[in-house]
DNA sequence: TGTATTATTTGATCTAGGTCAAAAGAAACT
DNA sequence: AGTTTCTTTTGACCTAGATCAAATAATACA
């Protein structure tokens, strides 16, 4: 889909407002692997995923990698805090495929939203879906079994469960690859 | 604090603007342990604390109260995603102490963000902080320790800890009563 | 001030899910 | 096709924090 779409979708902008705000984005292919924010950087940049998966993970001090988030086809990619914020990040942003996107700084979105009321009616609405979503992973996290999680994941990322390893999604869960693992053979076997 | 003083904090609204908006919030006095939102019910306002602390809380199977959120002064209060996506809450909103609040609803909200741009970027502002807010919440969930988790409270919070009953704090922080009680023993022990 | 009610602490026990280690399966590379 | 590397599964064991139950301590109320 077309990122004027994408937008158009969220906010009816008129055709005049929505080329100019086209033209301050950029499409960028992006190979898997390849991170677009590391740990410590300030994230300038906010993307719009228009073909792949990406994620955002941290790492431990034991070196392990927890996954913060996935973002999929359709859906903004940020390092959240640090690019509203303008902080160093906590977090590497990477694509697990190779991917492409649609990405705009910093400087030139402040600058649409101050420009256009609905852009920042756009920004407003992104943040409120990105709160919704948070704070529903927040209550799975918090009040939900390990196995309810999984099921939870199931239902709303039915798409994500195919496409990423294991262990990445047994981190987002907060879980360890084993248990996840140990999960799906229960699963199956219930399911047959 | 006034609320003018709280919005123009956020936003430097023109003197003209300000006394429009303003004129669409009403000053409540509400009584301690009265609830502002039942489950079930779609939230149709957004406060603002004056003086007092809120929560949300919402209440398991087996009646249990789970705290999941506190506002104190100065702060926005609601339930959240029934606010914003106007969907039946999930949780209970209530003052901890006899309170002042200011109140607006979602309809003239709504009706003041289409009015003023300015009130738009409130608006996008207050979700940002939020998002970053339930961000720090879900990090502090997913990783850290029920001691950390304290610690953290402490911190951020310090005000909280000493104005609000152990239970409420011990199931915002997603752990047992007992088990906070432990922790703030182990730490008298450590202090002195 | 004494009694009822509510909040906090303490102790004993239990369990979901973590850790560690190794085997089995898949992919990727020559 | 064979070897190396990465991912997933399986097993044995362990620990943070939950649960249940009862004892104190603090507040509210008559």
């Amino acid at each position: 889909m077309k990122l004027s779409n994408y937008l158009q979708n969220i906010v009816p902008f008129p055709t005049s407002e929505l080329a100019d705000i086209i033209s301050y984005f950029e499409r960028e292919k992006v190979q898997k692997n390849k991170p677009l924010v590391k740990e410590g950087q300030v994230c300038s940049k906010l993307y719009l995923v228009e073909e792949g998966v990406g994620r955002s993970f941290y790492l431990k001090e034991d070196g392990k990698e927890i996954t913060q988030w996935f973002f999929v086809e359709g859906q903004f990619m940020s390092s959240i805090e640090s690019f509203f914020q303008q902080n160093p990040s906590l977090y590497y942003l990477e694509m697990l495929e190779d991917s492409v996107v649609y990405s705009i700084t910093r400087e030139n979105l402040d600058l649409l939203f101050a420009r256009y009321h609905n852009m920042e009616k756009l920004g407003r609405l992104l943040s409120t879906e990105m709160l919704t979503r948070v704070v529903n992973k927040l209550n799975a996290i918090q009040f939900q079994t390990a196995r309810e999680r999984y099921d939870y994941m199931l239902n709303e990322y039915p798409d994500i469960v195919n496409r990423v390893a294991l262990g990445y999604i047994a981190s987002y869960l907060g879980m360890t690859q084993e248990t996840l693992s140990r999960i799906r053979k229960a699963e199956t076997r219930n399911r047959s």
